[in-house]
DNA sequence: GTTCCGCATGAATCGATAG
DNA sequence: ACTATCGATTCATGCGGAA
């Protein structure tokens, strides 16, 4: 049986980052602390300072991606002023300069957003899931992620018509053609690029509410066992928790000791329950 | 009773926003051809050159809002050499240098996307709906569009993911079972920026599928009776026609004679049957 | 009149082939 | 090498006709 790494780092990532090895990452998924949160941790980031402070990061996350692996941006704009704030689309074009390709945006809608009233604005039930790539051709297992199709599908293909035993072109001359009996004995669909999850109720003590859903569905779109996963701002662990129990290796990075210590906990009680050999490394304890 | 003005407009809208008055209108609400779609009509658009066409559209557009008026811009970027192109973004940052205020992105999740399966790449169920205002203050009404609870139950249990079900049911059930909890007594809730609505897949001769609850969604939010509603980017005129309907009065722009023909001969039905005084005012025929 | 069921339709994207 | 055209793939919805 394959041993199961898992690498825990405390540390700035700033710094942490440089001691890894190019062209080593599969995956790379995290939630940076946006703009003016987590103050406590990296120092509440202005949000006009935010680019300038990322770009550095990302130069070394370009550097230690494999060259057909993934980056996954979990991050969403601040209101400042009555305004979104333009730091995120900002940092799109600006890590564009850097050398990423902007691949995809996609969409994590949160069922159960934060409540709230607001004036002039609606409860914010949406955050950008950025996928940025160092080359066009990368991994991707669509099949791991495929959903049950919809119910008008039952009644649907339950009995076809001529047409569709055969390849039936649109008449809107799209070029778009349909072949009904394809979908017969099919139960699942490919997903779309909008994901319902929930955020995590359960209070980890950790400002970013990240559900083990989400990091779950990249590992398993984006990755294979015994590849490597990197969550440079880790937090409690939950990108590292969920890759161990799926049998990829990791690192995760945290500069704070109260969310370090939480993760290492939970991530050696995991590995013990799981009953595999799962190496923890760490950096200098904390206290 | 008041009567409803619903004025059309045949010609590019580039020359006849000129010939809107300033602060006269309360809302705009368009969705304008996306880059190298529509290229009959407006030419295609060049991705690379997108935010060059659209800003003198744009400064008219800043010109004839009234300041506490707001705009909502539906637009999304388009796949361009295995990227999502960055037309969009940077469009958003130079109506900033323009004067805009960029006070909010919504998302419209179009739950009945376009199918198709690629390598690298899902289906995209979701466009932007970017709200932009002259002022930090502007008029919003929101109690008009809250949402029934059984409505907002029925959708939310709808978008859960069939996965999500399936996978952990206890959970799911258990959560939503609190929350209902909470609801008891009340009978409607706010929405959030995440707006669920198919796409109209009838005939309209019209490539734009626009639904008619997405004007309407924000027709009642952001005006009352009597107020003036623009569409530049008019096409089969489903703005216009959703205005007319909810006794706003209402200007719609469309360079295409056969678009624009369509439009007329739809407002001018739904005005005899609403038995109400409708004037449709019009430029040159078109045949 | 209701419900059921068949079916065309859509702001799409990729890769291969042709000019 | 670079652009233009073409074929392949795919799923939820609302309409309209049938039961």
């Amino acid at each position: 049986m394959s041993g199961v790494v898992t690498k825990l780092i405390h540390g700035d990532c700033r710094e942490k980052l440089k001691a890894l090895e190019s062209n080593s990452i599969d995956l790379i998924i995290t939630s940076p602390p946006y703009a003016d949160s987590r103050s406590h941790s990296y120092g509440g980031i202005n949000p006009d300072d935010y680019v300038e402070w990322f770009l550095p990061i990302s130069a070394e996350l370009l550097r230690v991606l494999k060259p057909d692996g993934t980056f996954i941006l979990n991050i969403k704009e601040k209101v400042v002023d009555g305004e979104r704030h333009t730091y995120v689309i900002e940092l799109i074009l600006a890590m564009r300069q850097q050398g990423w390709l902007w691949t995809e945006e996609m969409i994590w809608h949160k069922k159960n957003c934060y409540p709230g009233k607001w004036p002039n604005r609606f409860r914010d039930a949406w955050e950008r899931l950025l996928q940025f790539n160092k080359n066009r051709k990368f991994k991707m297992f669509q099949e791991t992620v495929m959903v049950p199709m919809g119910d008008w599908a039952d009644k649907r293909l339950k009995n076809l018509s001529e047409t569709d035993k055969v390849r039936d072109p649109s008449k809107a001359g799209s070029g778009f053609g349909k072949k009904v009996a394809n979908w017969v004995g099919r139960d699942k669909v490919y997903p779309t690029n909008v994901l319902h999850m929930a955020t995590e109720t359960k209070n980890k003590n950790h400002s970013a509410v990240f559900p083990e859903d989400l990091p779950e569905w990249f590992i398993k779109l984006l990755t294979q066992e015994g590849d490597w996963v990197l969550d440079p701002f880790m937090g409690s662990g939950t990108t590292n928790r969920v890759a161990q129990r799926m049998g990829r290796n990791s690192i995760g990075i945290e500069i704070l000791g109260e969310y370090f210590n939480l993760a290492q906990q939970d991530i050696r009680a995991q590995g013990v329950r799981l009953f595999e050999p799962v190496e923890v490394y760490e950096s200098t304890p904390v206290e």
